[in-house]
RNA sequence: GGCCCCGUCGUCUAGCGGUUAGGAUCCAUGGUUUUCAUCCAUGUUACAGGAGUUCGAUUCUCCUCGGGGUCACCA
């Protein structure tokens, strides 16, 4: 079975890139019927906050990722992390070592000014002498000396280490007994059955000394998918410096859940031509095998477009659900059908719709001035005056087609062309040119309201 | 700097030895629309450079250049 995982350190909000991997994770545990698994790596007391594990946990909520079983906290399983360490140290493969920080310090600015690699240089590796006083030791791993190191990468192919280019024997328990990240990682990535890892591929160089970590303790080593990067416009890593790059800061601009991650599936990877995907294809087609090598640099003109299409294509009772969110209740108007039918079509965002929508439901006070001057030309007051006549007298006014017999009536009994009232109308209804049809817009506002906001205007331009 | 990864339109990408190098987005133009938006049509724009292998390289190899990642008692 394919059990993969995503594995935040909760030190802020879930940004743009980790819900990428956590998506394509989720993705390809979906596509095997496997388990995706959430783990909080929480080892780092002093950056770590619960606010930002739950505000991780709101944003996968919100996008309807969910993940298998109960959620792992690092922070909880300090015995068992000891009882690894342990079992290193009785083996010989681990030690204590006894250097101070002053004097690691030192070796590495040694190593600077000769323009050698900073490592440790194994001082306490075969030490077997007294330890010096009032050192508390740090927990080494032997790491192989020498020798390749094969990172077996699905998006990368086979990527070969030296271990005399990148290895020393790293800390695995620090002074104060906390496990460091490489040597949990690959604890927990076993313990828990994860056999395929999908993460960025800033982890890529993190690789081999997991997987020295694997081999001391006679584990299986897991499939790797190194994903790559998404930058910036300048090129570098996106960081959560870049702005709207937490993935909530999207709800809040109107985006819905399924355009984010379908943007968000199509950055670094492709199905053929293919730019729409449901869930349900995701789920069918997704195979990080088809991950690109290359980083993508984060623009979200493509969002706009995607976010637009779902709109468009929402339901129209969706699509009010949804808008309450914006603050917009269109639970009790009777024509939210004629009107989401004229206003999905030309929002980008559901922020951007509840806003169009109030625009057309509140009477304007006040009129743009150059669509004044453009369509108060000639006879448009008495031509609204006519129109606005007609609608008084009628007895049923319902539908667009209603206003729209209406209007036909004037522009043929008046002979004039359709803009000659469209224009004038348009102004007085809506305070500028442009915007929906106007048979929709009468019919949404109804008869009493079409015929305030025609004398208003009257009033406010004669 | 060492090590590692990457390099097709502005952007997201297809391509896996022979293609007029395709799609999407963006932009521009035209059509539809009383207007705006939608929608439809059309158009501009790309294989980083150089060697080699080959009858033939965007595709394979090498070099150069360019970009990125990473080098902690952070994760």
């Amino acid at each position: 079975m394919v059990v993969t995982r995503f594995a935040p350190s909760p030190t802020g909000y879930l940004h743009i890139g980790g819900l990428r991997t956590a998506l394509f994770s989720y993705l390809w545990a979906k596509k095997n019927g496997g388990k995706f698994v959430l783990r909080i790596e929480d080892t780092d007391k002093a950056r770590n906050s619960e606010e930002a594990t739950q505000a991780i946990l709101k944003a996968f909520e919100w996008l309807g990722l969910e993940a298998d079983g109960e959620i792992t906290y690092q922070s909880q399983r300090d015995e068992i992390y000891a009882k690894y360490i342990k079992q290193l140290l009785d083996e010989g493969k681990a030690y204590k070592c006894y250097m101070s920080k002053e004097e690691l310090t030192e070796l590495r600015e040694t190593q600077m000014a000769n323009k050698e690699r900073t490592k440790y240089n194994g001082k306490y590796r075969d030490f077997d002498g007294t330890p010096p006083e009032g050192v508390e030791p740090v927990i080494r791993i032997k790491a192989p000396l020498t020798g390749e190191i094969l990172v077996k990468d699905g998006v990368k192919g086979n990527i070969s280490f030296q271990a005399e280019d990148i290895l020393d024997d790293f800390v695995i328990a620090r002074a104060d007994g906390a496990p460091t990240y490489n040597f949990v990682v690959a604890i927990d990535d076993y313990l828990m059955g994860i056999n395929e890892v999908i993460r960025g591929d800033d982890h890529l160089s993190n690789t081999p000394k997991q997987i020295v970590v694997y081999k001391a303790l006679g584990f299986e080593i897991p499939m790797f998918y190194h994903v790559p990067m998404i930058h910036n416009s300048a090129g570098k890593k996106l960081s959560k410096r870049d702005g709207a790059t937490d993935v909530m800061a999207y709800k809040e601009m109107g985006y819905t859940p399924q355009a984010l991650l379908n943007f968000l599936v199509r950055l670094g990877w492709s199905h053929g031509d293919q730019e729409i995907f449901s869930m349900d294809e995701m789920k069918e087609l997704f195979n990080p095998k088809d991950i690109n090598k290359s980083a993508s640099i984060y623009n979200t003109e493509k969002l706009d477009w995607l976010n637009a299409h779902y709109i468009k294509n929402t339901p129209n009772s969706e699509l009010a659900e949804l808008l309450t969110q914006y603050d917009l209740v269109l639970a009790s108007h009777d024509k939210k059908e004629i009107l989401l039918d004229e206003l999905k079509e030309r929002a980008k965002t559901l922020k951007e719709l509840a806003s169009l929508t109030k625009e057309i439901l509140e009477t304007p006070t006040t009129y743009d001035e150059k669509a004044v001057k453009k369509a108060f030309k000639g006879n448009a007051i008495e031509v609204l005056n006519t129109f606005g006549a007609k609608v008084g007298n009628a007895k049923e006014l319902h539908l667009p087609s209603d206003y729209h017999h209406l209007m036909e009536e004037v522009v043929n009994e008046m002979e004039i062309g359709f803009g000659k009232i469209g224009q004038p109308l348009r102004v007085a209804l809506l305070g500028k040119m442009s915007g929906p049809g106007l048979d929709s817009v009468m019919a949404i506002l109804g008869k009493d309201e079409t015929m305030l906001r025609i004398a208003n205007a009257i009033t406010a331009n004669s």
